[in-house]
RNA sequence: GUCCCGUUCGUCUAGCCUGGCCUAGGACACAUGGUUUUCAUCCAUGCAACAGGGGUUCGAAUCCCCUACGGGAUGCCA
């Protein structure tokens, strides 16, 4: 029995795509379903635009995404060099190959793969039979000297040891050039698998790295967590076929094979996407779950390093709950560091639409100064208390006092609001939002 | 233009290979109601699809053909 060995082939372009992110992670997932070895070879045979720092890119998404490769950059391996622009000699001892076997010429200057025209059945894991006749030529060797896309593909994944080829449908077609050339090289053919493509969200075609939502560092940046991106990624062209959605990654390798594999295009849904983001992070420890709202907090200034910590934490346990995207931990815990904050006219609005709020807000900020307890359960208490004596209803505090002390109408719970702002910070909210209120009027 | 691939609710999909269990299931989104005496959740219900046309068959979402539409490839990019 032959171990399976698989490689993610990406040329650093100073982006990480999500469809190549699908691949890297379908590629992966064969390789951890099967045992098998999981290689990345980097394709900078396109000197202008392979840099390092492009290439930085690429390896710190697919650390971010957890898929580490078995052999490849930084951790070698027996197949090495695994970038392309090393591997010079190999090219030219496969060249010299196809030299000898007659199938090159050379013409202005590039060097030429003569086809032998014959019908390429391919036997696709995926798709079935395809069958389809190269027709032309092509170039494998370019005027520079430098060899081309095809066949330094194919003489890698020769050398290299091959036996699943996963990639996108984008390379069906390319697929008879290769064919031809493992023939002239006389290689066994691998396994090929090609995946249907990831089509933009809005609009026709395959997405491209302009569209909303196509680079995987945009995730990471917003405070995506990777396991729910990971998720979402794999049900977009594969089902575990039992409606099983939201799975751990250790069942989604141990479910994951070419038979789930769907042939059509999947396009790109980033509602779909967020909700799966908001149900893993609502299950986030709370520990967890600051160290994932902390940078994002500090980077919009909400906080910063000096931040009481025992405080931090108050106001994640009543946010967390609250929060759909990361980024809106900004909005909804905002408002516990500072007391300068706005007033939103919408909530306003909202508020003064009936009623008295006003003489309502007095009543409760003389009920909050002579409070004792600014425990939840005591908060509520003398809410209780409230609305007992004054003859209203909760309904009459809650929003007027939730404006004055955040200026919004939505966030954490209204009694865990009170008793982690606390007495000082709520009545001089409370004070601070009555008399802006009387100049005005 | 040519070649290749695809086509089930708005979107992701189950069902198709092995025709009857499909009055086509689930999820997101959306709508309505309920729970939460605030906010967010949560729950229930609803809306909504076999691209079209021909075959084959007692019977087709499922098999075959055509058309339409979508996607990709047609680079000395990868």
């Amino acid at each position: 029995m032959s171990e399976v060995r698989v490689r993610f082939a990406p040329s650093p372009t100073g982006f990480f795509h999500i469809g190549s992110a699908r691949t890297v992670l379908f590629n992966w997932l064969y390789a951890r379903n099967t045992g098998g070895t999981f290689i990345l070879r980097i394709e900078d045979t396109d000197k202008a635009r392979n840099t390092d720092e492009a290439l930085q890119v690429l390896l710190d998404g697919m650390r971010w995404l957890g898929l580490d490769w078995d052999e490849g950059p930084e951790v070698g391996g027996d197949y090495g060099p695994y970038f392309q622009s090393q591997r010079g000699a190999i090219y030219e001892e496969y060249l010299g190959k196809l030299k000898a076997a007659g199938r090159t010429y050379e013409q202005d200057g590039a060097v030429f793969f003569k086809i032998s025209g014959e019908p390429q059945v391919l036997e696709d894991a995926i798709r079935g039979r395809v069958e389809r006749t190269e027709e032309k030529d092509f170039v494998i060797v370019r005027s520079d000297g430098s060899p081309g896309f095809h066949l330094v593909n194919v003489v890698d994944d020769i050398a290299m040891g091959i036996t699943h080829v996963i990639r996108g449908e984008d390379h069906l077609s390319n697929t008879s050039k290769h064919m031809e050339l493992f023939k002239a090289f006389g290689a066994p053919l691998p396994v090929f698998a090609h995946i249907p493509l990831i089509l933009k969200e809005q609009g026709k075609g395959k997405m491209s790295k302009r569209d909303e939502g196509a680079l995987v560092e945009d995730y990471q940046k917003s405070g995506f967590l990777s396991e729910a991106v990971v998720n979402y990624l794999c049900l977009l062209g594969w089902s575990p076929k039992d409606d099983s959605e939201k799975m751990p990654l250790k069942e989604i390798i141990e479910r994951f094979g070419f038979d789930g594999i769907n042939k059509g295009n999947a396009r790109f849904d980033s509602r779909k996407m967020s909700f799966l983001n908001t149900s893993y992070l609502r299950e986030l420890s709370l520990d967890v779950f600051i160290e994932m709202a902390r940078p994002i907090l500090l980077e919009a200034g909400v906080i910063d390093v000096s931040v009481d910590e025992a405080y931090l934490k108050q106001v994640m346990a009543i946010s967390q709950e609250k929060v759909r995207m990361p980024v809106d931990i900004v909005g909804i815990s905002g408002t516990f560091f500072s007391e300068e904050f706005e007033i939103e006219p919408k909530a306003e609005a909202k508020v003064f639409k009936k009623g008295e709020p006003m003489v309502c807000l007095q009543e409760f900020k003389e009920a909050l100064e002579t409070l004792e307890d600014y425990s939840v359960a005591g908060v509520e208490a003398g809410m209780d208390a409230l609305v007992e004596r004054s003859g209203r209803k909760r309904n009459d505090f809650f929003g007027v006092a939730r404006l004055a002390v955040s200026g919004l109408d939505r966030g954490p719970g209204f009694y865990e609001l009170v008793s982690v702002l606390g007495k000082d910070r709520m009545v001089s909210r409370i004070e601070a939002f009555i008399s802006s209120r009387s100049e005005v009027s």
